[in-house]
Parts: structure tokens; sequence; C-alpha cells
DNA sequence: TATTGTTATACTCTATAACTATA
DNA sequence: TATAGTTATAGAGTATAACAATA
């Protein structure tokens, strides 16, 4: 322990975690866009072509909720299903020209999200902290661009 | 901007705050609490006495899901409502003996979980982490306490 | 008439599990 | 028989708004 007094950095975690969590809520749905479907676009362009399967295991949602996810964006056009012609169970997912863009746009709002919340601190500061961040969300193994909380809005 | 690679340290907060509220919340259900229940039990324990009305303003939520929540935690002797002879409408809060009692496991639970999340940084870094999120808390005007996130579970 | 607390209702989100089509 | 995707169902949790008591 470090010093008995006021919250822990756990708990502080937490409250700025919501707390950033929820502005960039407000921020994509002037896109049109929940969190988690953000999440699915970003984890569809990192990799295109896995599997709904493969998405769920990797984002930590049952099957039957990326199913949803999908159909709403695919109504959008800014992804697709791609059958895969060797085995026609499969579903390889991709971004449309649509959906490329709409992601160039999320970058932005992401780029302006990350100054409006750590824009407080000068920018040695700001370095040091993600720093900090970036040691401790590895060492507790979580998976890189995912975001545990996705399961809201 | 300070460095476009990898993740901005927004995200990072989101992520592991989010992490960190799920672990706090497997552990307090080890005293068969919510993380909606622990931040109540926080409130009252901070100020005794204040209305219910009082409480959903401080903690962000309707008064119809405080009443559950009271219900809850009055049920099992942990807090009670006193009714104030002055204006018979009025509920203060207080916490029973139990309530107390429960309240110090909660602050042991507390530091045990701060202790698993922060434990892979140095004390050193440890302490500078939580300064840093002091201040950017402190800038945003967050509640100190409050978790904006206690809407879940 | 306004306010505190409560209750009733309706809605959103989610997971579970049944179902189909392919293998 | 096993797997990918889908659909159906049911449950938890929530906010909104109506309501009763008190001021």
């Amino acid at each position: 322990m470090i010093d008995p007094s006021g919250p822990g950095s756990a708990f502080l975690l937490a409250q700025l975690g919501a707390y950033a969590a929820g502005r960039f809520a407000e921020r994509i749905a002037e896109l049109e866009l929940t969190p988690p479907q953000t999440g699915l676009l970003r984890a569809i362009a990192a990799e295109p072509g896995r599997s709904q399967q493969a998405l769920a295991r990797l984002l930590g949602t049952p099957p039957s909720r990326l199913v949803a996810l999908v159909d709403g964006l695919d109504e959008r056009g800014l992804v697709e299903r791609r059958r895969n012609p060797d085995d026609r169970r499969l579903h390889a997912l991709h971004l449309t020209e649509a959906g490329e863009a709409l992601l160039g746009r999320i970058a932005e709002v992401g780029r302006a999200h990350d100054d409006a919340i750590c824009g407080p601190l000068p920018d040695a500061d700001r370095a040091r902290l993600r720093a900090l961040l970036a040691r401790l969300a590895e060492a507790h193994g979580l998976t890189p661009g995912v975001h545990p909380g996705y399961r809201r809005l």
C-alpha cells in the first residue's frame, strides 16, 4: 500500500475510465455509432476476413450478440459478409469503402477525445501517464484494443 | 497529441477502468454486495442523515432507483430509514452497526483490490500514477468517491 | 401547489438455448 | 456428429411517469 488517505489508484482508474467511456460514447453518437459497434469496426479493420465466431471470441461476447451487431452495420453498408466457398458455413467480415471512410472519422474522434481527456496534463505528464497505463494493461493481460466494457450502449 | 502510435491514454483509461471495476465487482460479490450498493453504503457513511433525494442527486441516479437499492440494504439490516419529525416526508439514512461493520470489510476488500490492480508497478511509479489520476479526476470535476459507472450490476 | 418517497409500466439490453445449414 | 451462424425466448436492470403522503 502506498498512502491510505483518499481513494486508491484502482478506484480512480474505474472512475476516470467510466467517465472517459461515457464521453467517448457521446462523441461517436454523432456518427450514429455505439461503442460496441465502434469496437467491432476496429476489430474487423485490424484483421479483415475473420469469421463471426473468431470475432466473438476476441471481443468476449456471445456469437448471438455479434449477429445483431453485424446486422446493424451491414444494413448501413459499412461491413459485408463474404461467404467462404471452401466452407460455406463461414462468413468472412470485411469493411466496405463506406466503412473504411467511417473508420477514418472514428480515428479523428478518438484523437479529439484523447486530447479532451488528457488535455489537463502537460505533455510530459501525459506521456508518463500513458506509459504507466500501458504497463498495467500489459501486466494484466488485457487484449490490445479490446474494451472489456463494450457491453453497454 | 503525444504519440500517434498505439492506443491513447483515454482508451487505456477506459479499458483498465472497466477491468478494475469488473474485478472489484467480483471481490465484493463475496460480501453479497453489488457495486451500486457499495457506493451507496459509502455515501451514507460519508455523511449520515441525508435524504434519499439528496443521495440520488449525489450519485446521479433517479430517486426511484435509490428506493430499490435502499430496500435491499434495509431488509438486510445494513441501513435504516429514520423519519424526520419536523418534515415527515424525509427519510434520513443511517448505517446500522452491522452496516458499519460491513463497511470495514469493504475497506479491506478495497485495499486488496488496489494492491492487485497496481501491484505490477513499483511503489514509486504507483504513487506517480495516483497523482496523475487524481489530477485528471479533479480537472474533469469528478465527484470524489462517486463512480459514474455505478449504473451496472 | 410543490416536494419526498414509492410503485407501476414499458423498454433496452443481454445471455441461453433451440434451430438451420453446412461440414 | 460437430460447427457457424441465426433466431426465439426469457430475464435483469433501468428510466419514465403516475401516485400517495406530507408540507
